[in-house]
DNA sequence: ATGAAAGCGCTAACAG
DNA sequence: CTGTTAGCGCTTTCAT
């Protein structure tokens, strides 16, 4: 009833009259090897349909050769690109990644380290939940030193590496940009302030409001919302029913700020004109709404590659240096939405 | 130097005074074993930090409890609700999902196909990629009996599983609709006709035409699509410059539509009184565009889930009848980009 | 209800 | 350059 039967090294080692060990070196190119016995191995291997086990192999060998990633959620442009970043230098250096959701929630995210732990990844890279409070669940494998790497939504951990934009500059940038389009009124709509990427972007607001000598108004401040699509509409109705409405707008991310566009065109708002609107993560879908939104361009491929090479470069030499932040690029894109003649 | 050392069952055994069988037993809930005994081991489990070894386990068993998914790209709003579906359902029963993307490469798809193959997945979901012409890449699974369900871009093979929508139904009543509309020359944008989501979608368009008296004309289809963004805009271009251009458009995906409708705008092109226009999948983006596009609803998040019961059933219970094909159900969603007064 | 023992397939230390 | 040997940690007959 079961399938054939597998073939291992020893199959191959019996046709070849050699020791399964001279199999096992020749099959991963191990240096003291004949040139010849090592093609007359994996010619063998090749000819009897020889799959390696890695199960076994990993059980010897007490690695897996396995990377986690853990998200809030895939389903953003911003975290597929990531991913996509993330896959490519993976596996290019001869790894596999394995991928958990938190769904944007504590609890998952503990779930989803246990999996990785008990699914034993060399290393894992963590962008934190919506709510995520302490890194006690990180514990587990810190103390088995397995490295940990977090990026966009970061949290400060000796030992571990960050990888982020600077978002205060970026709120800065945003607001600045505003200000500089004539807008005195400038209304922010933050995520969770415990999120560095979400109270660095205020900070920056904050920042810029200074350097105008504009004081800083915490009713202009919609914060610990979910940036999504229903949070951008709630948004925009508040400010509806404002009695001094602000005349610009800079919102954490971009699926919220399109949501509040929208919502603010039906009411007959008139977007730049009347409201001037700032988004961030330069989702394709801020080419879409009319007016186009001005944004700040998140670096997401690169994000995930830099998150995986320098995960991997610590995996293949675990004595090189440990860097404790890496910041990328980031890029004010002004489009109409935000641009006064 | 290397990490404290792991905790065994056979560490258990010694300090309960039991055997390692027991121990596993234990663990496991064997139903041979005393409920108190059974308390004990897990107690001492607990208070030693026992982490079972899956790879010694897996080597054991012969099989990983893992299942593995193929998609063309994660990018899409559509492919993150699927695989949110599919996660839920695998993870409640017990399993690990591994996710690969073929970046829409025939070849990428043969590398993925064997990475799984090589993981040792215990079954596998593919959505196909743009380019696939054969299944001879699976065949090495199959052979191992190992289960293989197709899902959205499916392909006829016998003791594989397909779940889709009816999609020639679908190509109709998006047609059928641009009719309805007033709609006399209806352009379809379709994408690599291979593919059964596509071909069927475009022999829907022609039932709905042979419906209406309408001949089919082969200069209104732009086929061989990749239906990206720059396919939306590409069409655009080539419909502004056509001599007799079309007042109907059904485009097989949301961001081609989205895209093209854009470029039409440009030109000042009006939406949808001189061209309405339809599109595919319903993404997020069909309700920020200018008109809302008029769409047609793929239940992405009940695709991953029946993909993934389907898949887990036949593997929990081997001997279970395997259906051939299993259809969702679509739906037209009617928006302002295809409505004529 | 529990234990003894064999082995899943591979790798690495050591020996030659 | 190649072979011997001893496990990695777990599950599963077969015994008791």
């Amino acid at each position: 009833m079961n399938p054939p039967k597998e073939i291992t090294i020893y199959d191959i080692a019996k046709v070849l009259n050699v020791s399964p060990a001279t199999v096992s070196r020749g099959l991963k190119d191990h240096p003291a090897i004949r040139k010849d016995t090592k093609k007359r191995i994996l010619d063998a291997a090749r000819k009897m349909g020889y799959q390696q086990n890695t199960f076994a192999s990993n059980l010897r060998r007490r690695r897996s050769n396995t990377i986690g990633v853990i998200i809030p959620r895939l389903n953003s442009y911003f975290m597929s690109t990531v991913i996509a970043g993330m896959e490519k230098v993976v596996n290019d250096r001869g790894y596999n990644l394995i991928i958990s959701q938190s769904q944007e929630s504590f609890k998952k995210e503990i779930v989803s380290v246990n999996t990785m732990y008990d699914s034993r990844v060399d290393g894992l890279m963590v962008s934190l939940a919506y709510d995520t409070e302490d890194t006690d669940h990180f514990e587990v494998l810190l103390k088995k030193k397995i490295p940990l790497i977090f990026f966009d939504r970061v949290i400060d951990h000796p030992g571990c590496t960050s990888i982020v934009i600077d978002n205060r500059q970026a709120g800065f940038d945003a607001t600045n940009h505003l200000l500089s389009q004539g807008c005195k009124r400038i209304l922010q709509i933050a995520g969770n302030l415990s999120r560095n990427v979400y109270s660095d972007r205020l900070e920056g607001y904050k920042l810029a409001l200074a350097k105008h000598n504009i004081g800083f108004d915490p009713e202009l401040v919609i914060s610990n919302s979910l940036l999504s699509e229903q949070s951008g509409v709630d948004a925009a109705l508040q400010i509806i029913n404002m009695q001094y409405r602000p005349d610009g707008i800079f919102v954490s991310n971009d699926t919220a700020a399109v949501a509040c566009m929208r919502q603010l065109k039906l009411a007959g708002i008139n977007v730049p004109q009347d409201i001037a609107v700032v988004g961030f993560n330069n989702d394709p879908i801020s080419k879409v709404i009319d007016p186009n939104l001005t944004t700040i361009n998140y670096p997401g491929h690169e994000m995930g590659e830099v998150a995986a090479a320098t995960l991997v470069n610590k995996l293949d030499q675990p004595n090189s240096p440990s860097v404790n932040t890496i910041v990328l690029r980031h890029e004010l894109i002004v489009r109409e939405s935000s641009t006064r003649k």
